[in-house]
DNA sequence: AGCAGCATCAGCCAAAAGGCGGAGAGACCA
DNA sequence: TGGTCTCTCCGCCTTTTGGCTGATGCTGCT
């Protein structure tokens, strides 16, 4: 059995020289090459064509994860990506499944997680953390707490500090829908005004 | 010259086995122990009394980093501590200098940054990554900008969602009281509306 | 003694936000 | 075709927030 090829995606270094640790460890991991940020991922994915990219979602600079992982499976390669990050915020969970994400961990994983995640995600197997896991189900479950497309938008410019006319300026639509709008938005999230909103957004749904 | 003896504190395991193979290929450098916890950390540093304490200040539960560095010099160890974090918040830098860190690391700093951090640490010198140290200058140069105690406290319970009624009453003074503050750290984080101070405080000043 | 900074409170007024009910247009699906 | 979602908008009313000015007591520094 020949080894698993593996793209690391990480803008710290000392993430990268961790990972690269943890899987040495392991015979059937190779560990080809290491990006730190979306382009140089693109790029390399495009050389190697590894079997497996194990990727961070929040970058420094340029392209981030999650438009990384998009732009990957545009271009139809097979590769397997699984999300290697430190937050399970619900946001960055959903949109990194919708891009096109084998799999979830989070960076407090122990080895054996993350060793089991990338044999699945070659054998196309989803396998995720424990607690992305449930956050996932749980949106399931309570869909009407899901944010329509819309309302996320507001929300993420509400927690920007705007005014509900600026917010009408900058969507092109009237204070009055901003309003309609936000009040969705209270009652999904379980509040009951703007500032509690904010709070909760930065927090729980990592929008940073 | 006998070698520097280094205990890691982060409690993302990849994390400490990265820095462990970035220090291994220093011969002066010997990591002698690791910590996934602030609990832990306390523990081995008095057991085995290392030179440098590298440390988070995020740990997932338990104790925090600024806590245990905090408890560190109570018991007037000798340790020189040096803070290796991903977050460069306002808030968080001056806490952790208050309590007592050497240096102030950012994770995406090169190698090179943190030998010499650490080099540097054992001998009393002060380093930290350019990016925290002109937050810190920014400090010293403007302290009009520096909130008063209370209105720290005001601000973080700000970011709780809190209206001014609630803050009146939870800190036990008048909605009057409340507004003046909030005037003030308006003011000084240059904003104009509750909303936007909130953003601030949570994206800059690190309250989360 | 005097001055500056901090924390506390007051009143007044304009602007912003929030709660309520209602409603139309388009998309999508059974 | 009918039902459901989503996005859009309105008016009316109450509450909250923010801007302004001014004032008091305390502390600490000079």
């Amino acid at each position: 059995m020949t080894a698993i090829t593996v793209l690391l995606v990480d803008d710290h270094l000392v993430v990268r020289s961790g990972l690269k640790a943890l899987l040495g460890t392991q015979p059937d991991f190779d560990v080809v090459a290491e990006a730190a940020s979306g382009e140089e991922a693109l790029g390399l994915v495009e050389q190697l064509s590894p079997a497996v990219v194990v990727m961070d979602l929040a970058m420094g600079a340029g392209m981030d994860g999650i438009e990384a992982i998009r732009q990957l499976r545009q271009r139809n390669s097979r590769q397997a990506i699984l999300v290697f990050t430190t937050y399970d915020s619900d946001a960055d969970i959903v949109r990194a499944v919708d891009a096109g994400a084998m799999g979830y961990l989070l960076k407090d994983a122990v080895p054996d997680e993350i060793f089991t995640a990338i044999r699945g995600a070659v054998q196309g197997k989803s396998v995720m953390s424990a607690p992305v896991a449930s956050r996932l189900f749980q949106q399931l479950r309570n869909p009407d707490e899901v944010l329509t497309p819309r309302e996320a938008e507001l929300l993420s410019l509400l927690t920007e500090g705007l005014s509900n006319r600026e917010l009408g300026q900058r969507l092109f639509i009237s204070e009055a829908t901003v309003k309609t709008h936000l009040a969705h938005i209270y009652a999904k999230l379980g509040v009951e005004t703007r500032a509690a909103a904010i709070a909760t957004a930065i927090r729980r749904e990592g929008m940073r």
